[in-house]
DNA sequence: GAAGATCGTTTTAGGCTTCAAATAATTTTC
DNA sequence: GAAAATTATTTGAAGCCTAAAACGATCTTC
């Protein structure tokens, strides 16, 4: 049920490149030191999903989106949202369908469409797991007070845009 | 040859959580950006490797392993040192050896134990891809100034010393 | 209304990841 | 020195992910 732990579990490893962080430009520290946090998180998250609420992320993931979209998406829509493949998501309401968190059913209007909707356990099993997931976050970062917070969301913003602007100049090797 | 894009390719898709971060604490908004900033950069760096030097992340991870290990090391060590498992090097190693890059032996000393080498195609490809590497984490950055780098670095130390204090508290539910 | 193009979804092949079980080789213990 | 325990690695099953091909259904164009 878990790309991690599928039986049973230790938890996942959680990697920290900045062992290897040395002597080096300044900003591959810091893009290392970034992945380390995305990946202790990440890592926490995931275990947490799975020891609580027996899920993983992506699947986590795509109940997110149908909790906010009453009326059901189309697969094509989920995949768009999720920006993730269509494959993919087939793979994922597959498992979700086959333990009744999601129900799929093709359309009348337009018979190649399959619209996904959460079920009534579906739905009220999302809405604990959100609760906890916005909780353990806030517990992961509880160490930082509301100033840090707000620092570090500017500075994120801007790491963002210059990634983004950087990102379309293609680079030569 | 790749997890993104195994045979031809349009750009991995970088996932952009964010959109969904409307209404919420800010420790949840944080958490979405710190994953979009570290996603979209990971899949930048993925798409390039694959681009120009056509291997993955995760084989790149290895090769510079043990580029910075002359002697070679063990496939024991090469997991501990990736933070991954067993079971997940054997497989990296097997593509990266059957291109040739790197070479598996069993020590004399203690047959049980596979000792992994670069070869000097394998050293001198990997040069060339730490090189072009350091220089698209550079570009990334570009529009940070020095100062917001050194902010940036101190703010996610912070971020992650909290994180790891809180791992270890197991949260209730 | 039929041919061709397009759209929505699933399938396929390949790579990454986990955990657990299997195998092989070495070390420890008696 | 043989049995038992430990250690190093590989294999297997399951899930995630991609790109591309295959299908089926709908739309467009004549």
């Amino acid at each position: 049920m878990d790309d991690r732990s599928p039986i049973a579990g230790i938890e996942p490893a959680p990697v920290d490149h900045e062992v290897t962080a040395s002597g080096r430009k300044p900003e591959l520290r810091l893009w290392l030191r970034l992945l380390t946090c995305a990946n202790l998180i990440e890592a926490e998250i995931r275990a947490n999903l799975r020891r609580h609420f027996d899920v993983t992320l992506p699947q986590f993931d795509l109940l997110a989106q149908l909790d906010k979209a009453p009326d059901g998406l189309s697969m094509g829509e989920l995949s768009r949202r999720m920006m993730v493949t269509n494959g993919n998501v087939t793979g994922i309401a597959d498992r979700l369908e086959s333990v009744g968190l999601v129900r799929r059913a093709r359309s009348r209007g337009d018979r190649r469409t399959q619209t996904v909707t959460l079920t009534r356990s579906g739905r009220d099993a999302f809405h604990r797991m959100a609760q906890a997931h916005e909780g353990w976050i806030a517990g992961l970062f509880s160490e930082l007070d509301r100033d840090e917070v707000a620092n570090l969301m500017k500075s994120l913003a801007r790491a963002k845009q210059s990634v983004r602007t950087a990102r379309g100049e293609r680079p030569a090797a």
